[in-house]
DNA sequence: GAGCTAGATGAATCAGGCT
DNA sequence: AAGCCTGATTCATCTAGCT
């Protein structure tokens, strides 16, 4: 589970290791500015009512642990507090840490983050590429979850590795929204029965991110809830040292395994982190927002055999027909699908154009 | 500024202006519960000072000269918790809070609002296709804002236009991410200098989503940070009521002429798309007493099998099992629940339909 | 092997009306 | 007020198994 770092000659006992134990408790064995950065990942506190089914009517796997329980907001706070200070007397003075939660926990993070005095850098928002979907059709879909990076104050001169952010995003700044999968696939530790051996396993593209912005080669990486361990694997990969706080031993037992079998370092991830570069998807409505298309603008084939309204939400009403102009341009042609980008047109000026045009308008203000 | 509803016969004198004032202090005009949805913008540059009265109107002197952390947070909450009190007193049980933000004060917000009771049903960013770049490089481009949407209590049942959303975002749930870009151009207000009247006008875009999915015709929309009136503005246009709150002269001058030029859209553009959820319940007994079906028909599943009887007073015999569509389907296939409208199916000519079709017959013969 | 389909699943604060 | 019944509701991706 060790890797050599022929650089530092006595080597602490507890470097590249996993503490058992709860994280206040068990960071006691550090020395004070012992840790470059920190990433945490901390209980959500979600509050969950009964169970949940798809509409197959299968059960979905909620995360109920023990852990993830308090009390009350004000129970919540007091351990997030607790955890904070105790990461705070081992992190540098231009130590990075970063916190990783979403609406259930993130805004009461943050606040108390500050209350302490951390001095925020920056939030960044990941975005998931294939999240569950809200299955009752009553919220939007949940798709991101929040994570802040901060230091220990004002003053802090943090490591941010900028061109090395900016070359990997296409020679563009690297922005606050990073769009990344879910932990699926093999990289999801799975147990002897085949079922997930964490519930919130996060995926490694998310640390690799993390840890090449704002640490250096042999720097200290400490995780206090390091649950299977990805932190320490990346870590590992990149060529830091890592040290963990967990309390349940199944989980110990799952990222050490998955620690040793990590090797360090080629070129190989940069690929793994790369964003979605795809056009990037403008919706119909979108239309309607920017003021491109008004309610009841008027739409017709490129014959003008039909003709079609738009309304406020973007739906189009063709006589009895009303839907997307997806839906509806399959409709009145009475076919199973229709793009209906390119079916439906828009007079502009003299000429017809398909509403593809006003798509292309949109992307065009889009730098990305 | 005003627009007429001939269907409210007598309108309050607030309704569709703005008040002059301290939120706090301009709300106790509004009576209780006379707000659907509330969009609040509230100001977060404490350094720029004159922003924080307390609820007794005394002025906050946290960051007069040097930057005090500790108290300036805790004014900031004060000042939160004052506004989020007075706005709750005027929302609805069932209506809708929105506040938008950025990491210097989002985080304080949310933990205010969920220590006050809210209770939150999404958070969602708006991406930025155009941000301003992080000039010196030292931290990952701002290219993103929060917003939270909320309820009053945990109880509470929002509006909101889920198949209207879908249809808008071209058939798949809308995410909590939206991507729009920022308020620039025309849309952008300036002054007879050429300057911008407001540091942080929100494009209408964003607003026209968020009154899109969370409100309905002719609500009540209350801003009780005005500024120079986007949400009056895209009210009007949405066909929605609005109430504003602002101390500044120059902004209820811009915003009032704004919202003046503003043409609402033809009421039938705005009807959304609705749901199955909103159509007429038809019992299934009623497929019986129309003749759709006679006693003793035979529905099969899809594939044919299970097979059931209709009896007279619409439960199906099958096997053993006997009770509603829903119940037998359940049973027979050893689930908790089953939608027997889909489940079930008849033989019509030589092909299978679900039952549902037949409830469709019936609601269409239904008088509106 | 390639290609196809069916099934499974992911940090989720997920219903509403009537009796 | 609590309980019961109706019936509405999913996207992207990976795996296993079959042709």
């Amino acid at each position: 589970m060790s890797f050599t770092a022929p650089h530092i000659s006595t080597k602490p006992d507890w470097l590249d290791t996993i503490i058992k134990g709860d994280c206040v408790e068990a960071l006691n064995k550090l020395p004070d500015n012992s840790v470059d950065v920190v990433f945490a990942d901390p209980p959500y506190n979600l509050q969950l009512g009964g169970d949940l089914h798809r509409p197959d009517h299968s059960k979905v796997d909620a995360c109920d642990d023990h852990w993830d329980q308090f009390s009350s907001f004000k129970a919540y706070d007091e351990f997030t507090r607790a955890w904070l200070q105790a990461v705070r007397r081992v992190l540098k003075p231009n130590g990075s840490i970063w916190v990783i939660g979403s609406y259930h926990n993130i805004f009461r993070v943050g606040a108390v983050m500050q209350d302490l005095g951390f001095w925020i850098n920056n939030d960044v928002v990941w975005l998931k590429t294939n999240p569950m979907p809200n299955f009752r059709g009553k919220r939007f879909t949940n798709a991101h979850e929040t994570l802040i990076w901060a230091c220990p104050s004002q003053e802090s001169k943090p490591t941010f590795n900028y061109d090395a952010m900016k070359t990997f995003n296409d020679d563009l700044q690297m922005r606050s929204d990073w769009v990344l999968p879910i932990c699926t696939g093999h990289e999801r530790l799975k147990d002897d029965n085949g079922d997930k051996v964490h519930p919130t396993q996060k995926p490694e593209s998310l640390l690799y991110r993390v840890l090449l912005s704002t640490s250096n080669q042999g720097d200290v990486i400490l995780d206090p809830f390091f649950g299977t361990g990805t932190t320490g694997a990346v870590a590992k990969k990149l060529g830091r040292h890592f040290v963990g706080c967990e309390r349940e031993d199944a989980y110990i037992k799952a990222a050490s395994e998955r620690i040793d079998r990590v090797t360090p370092a080629n070129d190989d991830f940069l690929a793994m982190t790369q964003g979605k570069r795809s056009l990037p998807r403008v919706p119909f409505g979108n239309l309607l927002e920017t003021g491109l298309l008004t309610p009841g603008a008027e739409l017709t084939d490129a014959r003008g055999r039909f003709k079609a309204t738009v309304r406020a939400d973007g739906s189009l009403i063709c006589g009895e027909h009303s839907g997307s102009i997806h839906k509806v341009g399959a409709l009145v042609q009475g076919q199973q699908a229709c793009n209906g980008w390119t079916f439906w047109h828009v007079k502009r000026g003299k000429a017809l154009e398909p509403v593809d045009a006003l798509r292309q308008v949109v992307r065009s203000q889009m730098p990305r």
